[in-house]
DNA sequence: CGATTTTGTCTACGTATTGAACAATATCGT
DNA sequence: ACGATATTGTTCAATACGTAGACAAAATCG
């Protein structure tokens, strides 16, 4: 009799425990190295003994090493546990004209990092990544490498690694993935640029404990990655987060994703410009960096278009307080650059509301080694850890 | 040395397989049942034996029993495994004037169903409540009660179970908690009306896999529920979900919560009434549930004022799908009675942008009911399964 | 009436965590 | 110098759990 389908769910196996425990011991060590075993007991909970064991794995699948020994008041010495310093990853952030490619240890440390202009033309862009990883990988021989992760502006399906939306890219990612597994033999992770700094917020980040996060990448255009119950939201299609498409304005400017009045017309770096082009004849061809500098020197025009995309921001931000009630709210971009001007207008704004009094807004500590940074989470955050990988 | 302060991180005993397996089996028990040993194996893919262990358990401790002897073609015959229908849940769904009490079983099904008219004045509300629940438990002495689950209007900090924010309700809930534990000795859980309703869908819906979902409970206001990766999704403080209060236009009229053009104010009922009272002179004092009527007999202003309360209500829709992805969107609240005339109209605003295509609008199943089957799963959803409760 | 099929239980085994005992260090007081 | 004290990290028996196969019970078919 076979009255159910297959809907196989969920269950726990007797090796299910360490599964866990391990996950939580390598992240402690990942985040609190240089760490002995005993502490390792008391912030876990976890007996010295299981501790021990866990740890004896670890060390011989190469993922953590021994390292200094301690010295304390009294007693025997503990020996300090760290991340295998010769387990590396690849990290990539990928924009439309250039791409950033880093070499990064497991805890998120950047080794070597370098800038590759990427040319037009869809198989000489993928030719070229693809040499430049071939090169890192060669000059690095001393390192073993668990993986390549990839921040990219556009929505990656989570369960298909298939990109769903990239308008900015007028190259193929995906063929990209397939033709960086088989010249690396290695397996590549991508996603989202916001998903993918929100978990390097979380996984790097200064507070301890998990908490709802959400972070606003400011660009061209401006998309979100939503952090909450101890995960990335990622919706149907991982198309969860585009609040840069949601209407702020009924009767704003068109959008290419046939609304008007989207959040990022009237909040990105290019609206921004478009609000200084509107003051300055003659300003066509200005870039977001030069605005900024501008603005930096006192320059009215710039001060009042950059002032009107602080507000603009500020109202955008105000939805995903309302909406979700995140405990911080995180925005990446070049306008951190100059937050200590702007970023009190886009508090204020996102203040109007009796509901948005308590989320904290603050910049990106550092949005560049934050991308990359966040290749790490990306190759380790799923099943990395599962135990039948070796160094 | 005591370098680290006390963030015992979640850990995984030998126990842990167990507490998964057992809940899962309930679960599955809860949602299929008559259901026999090997088929829950066949579900589930554990092992004949491990289910029969924890079968045996459930049953000792009162959950479930052994009903029916199953037919089959060939081979022994199954034993069908049933909720304990003798064990039960106090169901509370309170509304400012008016609260409706009923005995569910494990199962969410409806025992028995009353409602209480609530007179003014705090105390006199709580007295009244209590004693009715008090009767209601001596009719059924012969049930076992599990708890209370109260589905409200507004939101409640799940941690402390504190009520945070009630703005319809003039009397204190949060004494009412206390004083129905006191007064039961049983265990009293509270929620937002929308979470709750969110949690009855994903309890009781027809969707056998877990995907995200959002409940739009439109009443007075408009509250959300949003059900992301397994779980509700709280925000600091038990504020996520407030969608009522974004901002949909900029230059609308004022809302209690300090901003302007709140969604709420543009497509609650409070607000179709509004739009109507504007077109018909003289109708103040109608009710929202006469203007549905109106509109069921054809009257024209009734119509304009209830199309553009779904106008709104789809603006307001588009932006959580923008926002967050879900594979469902359901609507809770009187306007579900009319989905054949203004379910249209609302779906049409949601999908005017190519990001909110896909997701699937649709009125909740029954309302009423769902607010009360959700404290089924207010009760049993967090701990109530961990093993040391007893029949 | 034996072969076949299916259900539900039983048993041996491997894997995990626990908790206590224990050995190895290191410092302090006398 | 030397025993008391404190701390780390390992070992070992006890216990809990899921697995996989064997097995008895029960029902139908040829």
């Amino acid at each position: 009799m076979q009255r159910f389908s297959f809907n196989r769910t969920q269950t726990a196996s007797n090796k299910t425990p360490r599964k866990i425990n391990r996950n939580l011991i390598f992240n402690l060590i990942r985040t609190k190295q240089p760490i002995s075993r005993a502490d390792l007991s008391r912030v876990s909970g976890l007996q010295r003994s299981t501790i021990s064991l866990i740890v004896e794995a670890l060390i011989a699948e190469g993922w953590i090493v021994e390292g200094a020994v301690g010295h304390l008041p009294r007693g025997r010495r503990p020996t300090f546990l760290e991340i295998n310093s010769r387990r590396a990853i690849i990290a990539l952030d990928i924009h439309p004209a250039q791409t950033t490619i880093a070499v990064t240890d497991l805890a998120g440390r950047i080794i070597t990092q370098q800038v590759v202009l990427v040319p037009d033309g869809a198989t000489k862009a993928l030719n070229t990544i693809v040499n430049a990883i071939r090169k890192l990988l060669a000059a690095h021989e001393d390192l073993a490498f668990d993986g390549i992760g990839i921040s990219l502006p556009g929505r990656a399906d989570l369960n298909l690694q298939k990109l769903i939306f990239a308008p900015n890219l007028n190259w193929p990612v995906l063929s990209l993935k397939s033709k960086m597994e088989r010249a690396t033999g290695l397996r590549v992770k991508m996603d989202n640029v916001a998903n993918a700094c929100a978990l390097s917020e979380v996984w790097f980040g200064a507070s301890d404990g998990l908490h709802d996060l959400v972070v606003v990448n400011v660009s061209e255009g401006i998309g979100t990655g939503i952090f909450a119950n101890g995960q990335l939201l990622r919706g149907e299609n991982g198309l969860a987060g585009e609040f840069g498409h949601v209407q702020i304005d009924a009767d704003g400017p068109a959008c290419a994703c046939g609304s008007r009045g989207c959040w990022e017309v009237l909040a990105s770096n290019r609206a921004a410009i478009g609000y200084y082009n509107a003051l300055v004849p003659n300003s066509t061809g200005i870039t977001f960096d030069t605005l900024i500098k501008l603005s930096q020197k006192g320059d009215k025009h710039a001060i009042t278009a950059l002032t009107r995309m602080a507000e603009n921001l500020g109202r955008g931000i105000r939805i995903i307080a309302v909406a979700l009630a995140p405990k911080e709210i995180v925005v990446v971009g070049d306008i951190t650059t100059v937050w200590h001007s702007f970023g009190a207008i886009i508090d204020s704004q996102m203040k109007k509301n009796a509901f948005t009094k308590s989320p904290i807004l603050r910049p990106a500590y550092d949005g560049a080694t934050a991308r990359l940074r966040s290749a790490v989470a990306l190759v380790l955050g799923e099943d990395a850890m599962s135990g039948d990988h070796q160094a």
